[in-house]
DNA sequence: AACGCCGCCTGATCGC
DNA sequence: TGCGATCAGGCGGCGT
């Protein structure tokens, strides 16, 4: 479940890896997850081009390209709930569920999606249109304060709305409600302004905790935060405040996590430290 | 416009 | 021990 952290890291991780260089060929084992649909189609736009900048845009990474003409061009990727980015070793084998194999003149980046939920689209038409950034420099309590005001569903599920808010998904909106100390069912018009101000707060720190902490994970080869599990120990010993954590005793207070389901997906809060 | 719900997919986990 | 059933989850599409 790569979020906006997630992405962040592997767009700065990547990003020296791959910049200026040319795309000398393209292979799409996983032609389903691709537009357009046809991979020759697919292969052959990609085929030649420059890679000119790679950046991200709410939960997608966005790769600038350019065509050999000079035209520019847009690969939109979007990791889905299971997707990483790889860079192969010389000689080592493609990935079980490589996606899409890119292949750089000596350096073979590989998109990788066992669930195949992510998907890479062609195209500047490609982006979605999406909400405020928090991840972003000059998101601010007052944008924040907006976005929560327009909705009147509960406050978790509000964050989660990527046309609302961008890139925040299930694992960090569990968290930043617990260290903002804010039910996640309550209406989101109904949080009060203070506890507007303690959410961006904690928006932003959990998420650029997050950044740094994947960044290091990506250099040094070991998972990201995400691919542990709640079971591990608390954030300062690289663990999780609530997420994935029903039924284990929470980090502060020491009460049972409850687990909820909202919107059909799993909310996790400490009933003591989160009260109504 | 806002919101709910389904389906896509496969690894992990659970029950028998 | 082994096998089938169930579940998780972002998001696009569709129905209300």
């Amino acid at each position: 479940m790569p979020e906006s952290p997630e992405v962040e890291a592997f767009a700065r991780w990547l990003k020296p890896q791959v910049l200026r260089r040319r795309i000398a060929s393209v292979d799409v084992p996983k032609p389903r997850l691709v537009r357009p649909l046809r991979p020759a189609a697919f292969a052959g736009a990609l085929q030649g081009c420059r890679i000119v900048g790679l950046r991200r845009c709410g939960k997608c990474l966005l790769w600038d390209l350019e065509h050999p003409g000079g035209r520019p061009d847009l690969l939109v990727s979007h990791l889905g709930m299971t997707g990483v980015w790889q860079v192969l070793a010389k000689g080592q084998p493609l990935p079980r569920h490589a996606a899409v194999v890119l292949g750089l003149g000596g350096r073979t980046v590989v998109m990788e999606d066992p669930r195949q939920f992510g998907h890479l689209r062609l195209g500047s038409d490609s982006m979605p249109r999406l909400g405020p950034d928090p991840l972003a420099p000059e998101f601010t309590a007052e944008e924040l304060s907006v976005v929560l005001s327009g909705c009147r569903r509960p406050v978790k599920v509000c964050l989660m709305d990527p046309a609302r808010l961008a890139g925040v998904g299930n694992l960090y909106a569990s968290e930043a409600l617990f260290l903002a100390g804010i039910d996640p069912s309550t209406p989101a018009d109904a949080v009060a302004p203070e506890a507007v101000v303690r959410l961006h707060r904690a928006l932003r720190d959990v998420l650029a905790t997050a950044v740094e902490r994947n960044l290091r994970a990506l250099w040094s080869d070991r998972p990201m935060l995400y691919q542990q599990g709640g079971a591990s120990g608390s954030p300062e010993q690289g663990g999780l405040w609530v997420y994935d954590r029903a039924g284990h005793s929470c980090h502060r207070c020491g009460a049972p996590i409850e687990r909820l389901v909202q919107a059909g997906r799993s909310t996790y809060r400490c009933p003591r430290c989160q009260a109504r």
